[in-house]
RNA sequence: GGGCGGUUAGCUCAGCUGGUUAGAGCGCGUGCCUUACAAGCACGAGGUCGCAGGUUCGAGUCCUGCACUGCCCA
């Protein structure tokens, strides 16, 4: 099969092809591994996008990070779980169908429950798939067999068995509370779901008569329709302005009322005037005060707040125009002393946008403080780990400080609350409807309406994926998982519930000993790990993905950065890699398409780079084989070091030893989450390295009719490219598999490159020699180029250069490349001199030699002169600094030394320089 | 109000545990279609690391204060 590759990489023409047979062929299926596997085991949870989701830039990082992990421990030849599914997202999915009945004029009520759920079903049938549709043209090497929906039987039984569970441990209970209370959704929302805005409003101060005196009491507040719901005035006690009035009852405006002044702490005296009014059903802080003075609690609003019996005259009105109402009234009457410009936070509803309204209602809630316990303890103890570290405080912070959690919902779509309620009054909580209620033996107590917060569900994925409530062997094997990838976002919301939930669940639990052995060894994990109940070893939290210019994206602003769309006009593995090179753990990134543009060159120059090679090996017709690297075809064996290649010359022991710590350092740096040093660090090796010197370097003999010389040079450049492709793997799947395939003409020894093993450093293969020897040839090559610009010799023309160096080794070395020195310096001969050549124009000098380029034309002494007298004055700099350092007694006995070694040695070289540069100087008459 | 970050080249950002000469990409300038690649090659210019103190033999890196700026929570 010729190795025709267009002269343009196009990704286009590959990905969609690949993804597809990725899928096709299974190769990222995990089935469960029986007893007796001692491999190691990387398992990791997709957090489930919302079925009504579109995949944005946040994904798509989100993604490309596990994946790269992911693919990397598959190659390792870790059992590699990626387990995908999608939330049922209760408020958001029932927003989209609502949406769409209201275009048929209808409301949910008008279906029924049953004909509405039926309804948002068919919905996510027919798009809930939009997302995972995406994640697959992302090439996500998840495990598609596993897939499941938030909503499936098997895992809502789950859910059941946990409500029903937790509430006979007495952690559910219901209670009458003030919630968060979304007008629009009609439901409970958390504390988490409610956004702050700050918004510009108005602080009204309106005075109640005291009873029994002439005197007034004037109250601050920012939502003046609730004081028709007021059961008492604060004030502070601390507060002297008040004193005289302590125990003292005033008069409710507008209402008629009385009510009376209490002492308490929710008054403020620098706030407003200093006393406030207190309404215990529409203010969470006044609700606790409230209680703390056992006050009545007048609920003023219905569901839809809008103001109900209670609220006397104004019954009907929705909240806005009854506050309109309140302070005209107030005002025609005498009561309204000031109106104030005041920028209030406003609460609104994450779904919606609406604005919350306080609520007194009957809600469930979770007795969160035995269970955060528990959750804080592992992550301090170091059972689990949070990247970047600053997280783990805030996850903290958060844990010792948490409130009870309201989950139930008032919505449709979601999991019901098994719970029933008899006509007398007794809510049974059961796994199965009740046939009758044990306390008065009613017949078919009616289940309880609400619904669950989807985070609680999907808090405890971790485990019902596994099989929960059963004892599986998924679980025995997989839980706990390794690692969870995330956003900072949804720390609270779901990170910190799937580790209460885990830890209290699993408790107990016991990982199987091969496996959990084998994965420690092979992930050098020598943390605690001796709790399996935590739902993951690892947390990396990853940056928010931003535009251009900083911005975080929002529809409103219109500066959303579709991912399909870059990816359609750059490639996936060029988005992959840029989100990969900007993912610095702990810093958002600015998404900068110029990046992207940039490694779409960089897949290209992969692409060439292989057509180069193909070109070679099709040019005397023998296949490559595989065998080149005869490691690579054992499934799941890391293979050390490149074997086989073949150490000719210096520059093959060169890029060799460069391979090597390019090896080392991606596995040192994917360890730590730090992909953005591992991405840097493939690019350096592959194009800086690779193409650029290496290749070039070995050209000459790839042309060699003599089978000797070039059969070494063409191996060593198959075994060093397929080599380079695994290592680059992880980040750019899909041009690393198709150059792989095209390779093994079209007979791989496996279905994939994602199967083959992983790059690992072989610190033998190492060569501090050779790198030192290079990078003066390269110092050389370099200095020759850069002199031919200066000296504006045309590029075609060769030049004769004369070279000095001191050492011999060094002389001997360059002796040995000169061939190399002509090619890539254009160079026509070399002579080699016994003195010093700094003093020529047209030369340059460095420590190890001088080179000189034998040229007519004369050279700028002015501009020759300003860069000599830079250059001089920076290596003054250099001098002085280290004759300072070297002269500090402190220095020479406290600095390890190596440093000071280094230092002498560097302040050998400058001398040397100095004086080069200093005779170079005098010799073209600077001044 | 409380908490957490950021400030490094014209732009976008790296710089992990303090250690010899602070890096990259883009952009810019000059020259090249050199038989893998013009999405390329070669060479180059460009930074007193926000400001002021301090710790240290040594600070972009640690500490304090200030300025500007962003995020989260209330």
């Amino acid at each position: 099969m010729p190795h025709e590759l267009p002269k343009a990489y196009v990704p286009g023409a590959i990905e969609a092809r690949w993804a597809a047979y990725w899928i096709k062929e299974k190769l990222f299926s995990v089935p469960t591994p029986p007893p007796g596997e001692t491999r190691p085991v990387f398992a990791l949870l997709l957090p489930p996008p919302n079925v009504t989701g579109r995949l944005h830039m946040g994904h798509m990082l989100n993604q490309t990070q596990m994946d790269i992990i992911v693919r990397w421990h598959r190659m390792r030849g870790f059992i590699t779980l990626w387990l995908p599914g999608t939330d049922h997202a209760g408020i958001a999915t029932q927003m989209m169908v609502e949406r769409d009945l209201a275009k048929e004029g209808k409301k949910r009520r008008d279906l029924g429950r049953e004909k509405f759920i039926e309804r948002v079903w068919e919905w996510k049938k027919q798009y809930g798939n939009a997302i995972t549709d995406q994640m697959k043209r992302l090439g996500a090497s998840v495990d598609w067999d596993r897939e499941y929906f938030t909503m499936d039987e098997n895992l809502s039984r789950a859910v059941r068995e946990v409500f029903v569970r937790l509430y006979e441990e007495g952690l559910i209970y219901r209670g009458k509370y003030i919630v968060n209370w979304c007008p629009r959704c009609e439901t409970a929302i958390s504390d988490l779901e409610v956004k702050h805005e700050e918004v510009a409003g108005k602080l009204w101060e309106i005075r109640y008569p005291v009873v029994g005196s002439s005197e007034f009491i004037t109250v601050a507040t920012t939502r003046p329709e609730t004081m028709l719901g007021d059961t008492a005035v604060a004030v502070n006690a601390k507060d002297e302005r008040y004193t005289h009035l302590h125990g003292k009852k005033v008069l409710l405006p507008l209402m008629n009322r009385e009510i009376p002044i209490i002492v308490d702490e929710l008054a403020q005296p620098e706030f407003g005037t200093g006393a406030v009014k207190v309404t215990p059903a529409h203010d969470p802080n006044d609700f606790a005060a409230g209680k703390r003075h056992n006050l009545p609690q007048i609920d003023i609003m219905d569901e839809h707040a809008c103001m109900n019996q209670n609220a006397g005259a104004y019954a009907g009105l929705d909240r806005y125009e009854a506050r309109k109402r309140v302070l005209a009234d107030l005002r025609e009457q005498g009561f309204l002393v000031a109106e104030k410009d005041y920028t209030l936070a406003l609460g609104k509803c994450d779904r919606c946008g609406t604005v919350i309204e306080p609520r007194l209602s009957q809600q469930w809630f979770i007795k969160i403080k035995p269970l955060a316990e528990k959750a804080a303890q592992v992550v301090e103890s170091g059972e689990i780990t949070i990247v970047p570290e600053n997280y783990r405080t805030i996850y903290l912070n958060w844990m010792n400080n948490i409130y009870d959690w309201c989950i139930s919902r008032q919505l449709w779509w979601g999991h019901r609350i098994p719970a029933w309620k008899c006509s007398c009054g007794e809510v049974i909580v059961a796994r199965q409807a009740p046939a009758a209620c044990p306390i008065c033996g009613a017949e078919k107590p009616e289940q309880v309406t609400d619904v669950l917060d989807t985070w609680f569900s999907s808090g405890l994925l971790p485990f019902t994926t596994l099989g929960w409530p059963e004892k599986t062997r998924d679980q025995e094997v997989f839980y706990p998982t390794t690692l969870l990838i995330t956003a900072y976002e949804i720390l609270f919301f779901w990170v910190a519930r799937m580790i209460m939930f885990g830890c209290h669940f699993m408790a107990g639990h016991e990982q199987d000993p091969a496996i959990k052995k084998a994965t420690t060894k092979a992930e050098c994990d020598d943390g605690p790990r001796k709790d399996d109940s935590v739902p993951f070893h690892h947390v990396y939290i990853h940056a928010l993905v931003r535009d251009a210019e900083r911005q975080k994206m929002s529809k409103t602003k219109g500066n959303v950065i579709d991912p399909l769309d870059i990816i359609e006009r750059f490639g996936t593995d060029a988005v992959r890699f840029t989100l990969a090179a900007m993912a610095a753990p702990g810093t958002d990134i600015a998404f900068n398409e110029n990046r992207t543009e940039g490694y779409r060159a960089f897949a290209n120059k992969i692409w060439n780079a292989a057509r180069f090679m193909f070109m070679n090996v099709d040019r005397v017709r023998q296949r490559v084989g595989p065998c080149e690297s005869p490691n690579a075809d054992v499934k799941g064996a890391p293979q050390v070091g490149i074997s086989g290649f073949k150490t000719v010359r210096l520059e093959d022991r060169w890029i060799l030893s460069r391979f090597n710590r390019a090896a080392e350092d991606v596995y040192t740096t994917l360890e730590a989450f730090r992909f953005h040093e591992a991405a840097n660090r493939i690019y350096d090796f592959f194009w800086g390295d690779f193409c650029d010197w290496y290749i070039e370097l070995i050209k000459p003999r790839l042309l060699s009719d003599n089978e000797e010389i070039y059969a070494p040079a063409r191996a060593n450049l198959v075994n060093l490219f397929e080599t380079s492709l695994r290592l680059l793997h992880p980040i750019m799947p899909f041009i690393t598999e198709e150059i792989w395939q095209a390779m093994h003409d079209g007979a791989p020894p496996l279905k994939s490159i994602a199967l083959a093993g992983y790059p690992e450093s072989d610190w033998a293969q190492v060569d501090l020699t050779a790198e030192t020897e290079m990078a003066i040839l390269q110092d050389l090559i370099v200095n020759v180029r850069n002199v031919r610009a200066e000296l504006k010799v045309e590029s075609k023309v060769k030049v004769a250069i004369e070279v000095f160096a001191e050492e011999p080794h060094i002389r001997g070395m360059i002796e040995g490349n000169q061939g190399a020195v002509e090619r890539l310096a254009n160079v026509e001969t070399i002579t080699f001199v016994d003195a010093s050549l700094a003093k020529h124009a047209g030369s340059r000098s460095t420590a190890r030699f001088d080179v000189h380029v034998v040229y007519e034309r004369k050279i700028d002494t002015a501009a020759e002169c300003e860069r000599l007298k830079k250059e001089f004055e920076k290596i003054e700099k250099g001098i002085a600094t280290g004759q300072r350092q070297l002269g500090n007694e402190q220095f020479l006995a406290k600095a390890p030394p190596n440093v000071v070694e280094g230092l002498r040695r560097h302040q050998e070289e400058l001398a040397l320089l100095q004086e080069k540069t200093k005779s170079k100087m005098q010799e073209l008459g600077c001044r």
